[in-house]
DNA sequence: ATTACTGTAATTATATGGTTTACAGTTGCT
DNA sequence: AGCAACTGTAAACCATATAATTACAGTAAT
């Protein structure tokens, strides 16, 4: 799948740990270890949802919206790599004389749409907070008290 | 997800419903929609499965074992397309200062790893007989007796 | 005004995936 | 034996997709 999903997901751990909640595109390519172009165009989208506001200007950022630890995966496989399970190429074709061509299209189709919403239900079961208790957990075992 | 699992169920479906359960790999490749040298090397693969035999030589190709019909969509998907879910850009990484940085990457493996998991479950319930079961009902739907 | 940000689109670089070519190995036929 | 029709496999080539980079207009704090 698309690896802005996979970008989403860090952008908004990362922000919800900072304290203030508050990051600027360069800082958090930096961790997403990415260019910040392409930061400042996944967070524009998770804007458009309301997850996060966005501030222009000096001391500008992203600011993650109070509630936004309970978004799923589901939730942002859906806006961000919907429709990654089926291959840019398919077998077979509509105008091909054997039965087997000209059907396959549509069955698998229906297979790819059956797997997604498998992945759905499975991705809709792991919310941010899930997510950031893991990276807590992580750094503490690292650094124990 | 990878074209070469596509391929697989459709070589299969049509070798079923072929008479003589045979075809070379010309005939499969204008079913398919590619190139010969394509089919040879899934075919291969799948043969190495036992799931269809290879007869070279003159009047050579390929024959469907008896049995294979009761393979699911999940066993093509295990050989042919396994880990396919993750994407080969993933952000982060070990050596960076951040602590959401340092360990996003195992945790997204394991987020990944799970969708596969529920995938597969959802493709061990298809076999080919489903998929050739509704090819036969597409093509008796088109030229009804 | 100037500086430090975001928004967005266009361009370039790189990786991936599919096509094609090539040729050695195998087998059936005459 | 020798030819023709196949598979097996790898390498070269080409197209497409994805990520990086550049560029610049818009916005807000100082």
């Amino acid at each position: 799948m698309n690896s802005e999903f996979n970008i989403a997901v860090h952008c908004l751990t990362l922000l919800s740990l900072k304290e203030e909640r508050m990051a600027n595109s360069e800082e958090i390519a930096k961790s997403v270890c990415t260019h910040p172009a392409r930061i400042r165009k996944v967070l524009g989208l998770l804007r458009k949802q309301g997850y996060v506001t966005t501030k222009e200007g000096v001391g500008g950022g992203y600011l993650l919206n109070p509630g936004t630890e309970k978004v799923t995966l589901g939730d942002l496989y859906r806006l961000l790599a919907r429709g990654s399970l089926k291959p840019s190429w398919c077998s077979g074709g509509e105008e091909l004389p054997c039965e087997v061509a000209s059907n396959i299209e549509g069955i698998m189709d229906q297979i790819y749409s059956g797997g997604e919403a498998a992945l759905e239900r499975y991705l809709d079961g792991i919310t941010l907070t899930d997510v950031i208790k893991q990276i807590e957990e992580a750094g503490s075992a690292a650094n124990p008290t």
